[in-house]
DNA sequence: CATTCGTGCAACCATGTGATTGCGTGTCGA
DNA sequence: TCGACACGCAATCACATGGTTGCACGAATG
């Protein structure tokens, strides 16, 4: 056995899922680079509600994304990049592994597949 | 300017919407270990229809993370890569990005918030 | 040529979810 | 103490989505 497979840190579904909306990555951008901030606050930038905004922080927060410091009347959110980085470790992990077992694929079977599973663009068959 | 920012290709949304359902995930995985598989033996390891191994695939298709392959009246799916590569280095940028703001936050503040937003569980405000 | 098998498509259903509005509560400033 | 402000919670709604069943069509097989 090459390695005991280092068993990368999978992403919860709940990173995932809160990666998964347009807006709420949105949201979590905002955070990243606005630093500390308010959920009022960033309604302002945002085309949606506070409460919208509120909502999702709240599941960028229960998925470990962001994280939020409350001072008197004021909720103040940081974006946290550790998910982000196992994230970013498992698709590394993943597109590796699988690479390897397509490459054995293609020495078992002639290389046919290797051409079509790494470089064809989005898809070509019953293209609709 | 340092740099330009080389802009790392940011993955369509239909990446991180494939990739959000634990089943597709789990589907594609299933792909990737498989080899070129066709939805009806898929269906046979996996929970749940072969119809909705089919959906699941389209859509994966739609997002480039898998290629078909029809011969005769079998279609043949197999696993692609790029996207992964691409979600892996969408996020690493991010998260290397966001976290050198965090440090000149630190450091134009005092540096408390660097605990907070790179070493705190995933979170322990309003805790419900 | 009839049958069987693998697919794709369409209709349909139940749930989940993004977003809004309205309201109650706690906090800060005058 | 009182009003303004920032939140959190609940109800509601429209729409997307995962899943199923049923059916029709093209390709192998005898």
């Amino acid at each position: 056995m090459p390695e005991p497979v280092p068993r990368s840190a999978e992403p919860p579904d709940l990173v995932f899922a809160a990666l998964a909306d347009a807006t709420r990555r949105q949201v979590l951008r905002a955070v990243a680079e606005s630093g500390p901030v308010t959920a009022t606050a960033l309604a302002g930038d945002l085309p949606v509600s506070r409460q919208a905004v509120a909502k999702h922080l709240g599941l960028l927060r229960e998925a470990g994304l962001v994280t939020a410091e409350r001072t008197g009347r004021e909720t103040r959110f940081v974006a946290r990049t550790e998910p982000l980085d196992d994230l970013a470790a498992w698709a590394t992990e993943a597109g590796r592994r699988w690479d390897d077992r397509l490459a054995k694929l293609a020495g078992r079977f002639g290389g046919a597949y290797v051409g079509i599973a790494t470089h064809t663009p989005p898809n070509r068959v019953t293209e609709r």
